[in-house]
DNA sequence: ATTGTTAATGACAACCATTACCAATAGGAG
DNA sequence: CTCCTATTGGTAATGGTTGTCATTAACAAT
């Protein structure tokens, strides 16, 4: 989708700018890609789809630019024991909000949830004040995951 | 410490033969090794602290070896962001009981917490059995980090 | 204790995601 | 339009982890 109506381009150059940093094809395509899925993505994922449209864009900048997106963050980069990194775009531009995420430890699979997002919240917050006064330490985020076995893996049960 | 009082050789000798393997020296010694810390140790780490005692034990079955022992549940696996794998022997075996981290963005200092977990387990229970129902998961584990600048780096600010 | 079977080892090479390097290019402010 | 400098692209390097394979050593059976 080049240009892809135009979505993400123009909010995306003002925040760019705040940063000090510059519009660039690479940056927008990148974007488009990850607003345009509800997957979680490689950095080769996004390589790959960005490829199509823009064959010249590197490998390299893809890379740099995710972890340039991470820092302002604008993307979140997960590890789901895979071996290679997963990007997606933060709750504020997903379109899904804030979530979390049951990964299946066999075939790596991952499932978004948000629900039972009410008993977490409290969960949360006593638990993120509490740890930064006792421990002294500025919490800025939190990870959650809940791991098992999915579905299709249990079926398969070749062990 | 080789054979330090011969902690863990017996009983880890019964749960190995259990599962089929065998008692090894390399085994005994990563599992010595683990038991006598309180970090989060790296493979090379092990390998290192391995190595002073059994020269010839090689990184590659410290690999091999941590790789079986968290398949039989013994040592977990955790990526703290660092770009390697830290492990630590599990909680039943670790004398910390069930805790999560604290981890420091910048400087990936790892902080175990076992305070505030009244809340986390009513938190946990619900919402695995949420999740295991609505998704068809069988859901055997958790990950739950938090993340945010440590007190040194908050000092240092050098950005 | 000795033997035989086979899991486990160690040394090295291969793998693969990610990063460093550097000359060439292109935002975008003036 | 021009200039400055962030950004890029291609390639080489890095570094953690895994594969290979001949050799060694657990340990069950004798």
């Amino acid at each position: 989708m080049p240009n892809k109506s135009g979505t993400g381009s123009r909010w995306m150059h003002g925040k760019f700018k705040c940063c000090g940093y510059r519009m660039t094809r690479p940056r927008e395509a990148i974007l488009d890609v990850l607003g345009n899925t509800q997957e979680h993505l490689s950095a080769e994922d996004i390589y790959l789809a960005v490829h199509k449209f823009y064959p010249n864009i590197g490998l390299t900048t893809v890379y740099r630019n995710l972890e340039m997106l991470v820092n302002i963050g604008m993307v979140v980069k997960f590890d789901f024991g895979e071996g290679r990194s997963k990007y997606e775009l933060s709750d504020q531009y997903n379109g899904k909000g804030h979530h979390h995420h049951l990964v299946c430890k066999k075939c790596f699979r991952v499932i978004d949830y948000s629900d039972f997002m009410q008993d977490e919240v409290k969960f949360l917050k006593s638990t993120e004040k509490g740890l930064s006064e006792k421990y002294n330490f500025n919490i800025t985020d939190h990870l959650i995951q809940f791991l098992g076995i999915c579905k299709k893996c249990e079926k398969k049960q070749n062990f």
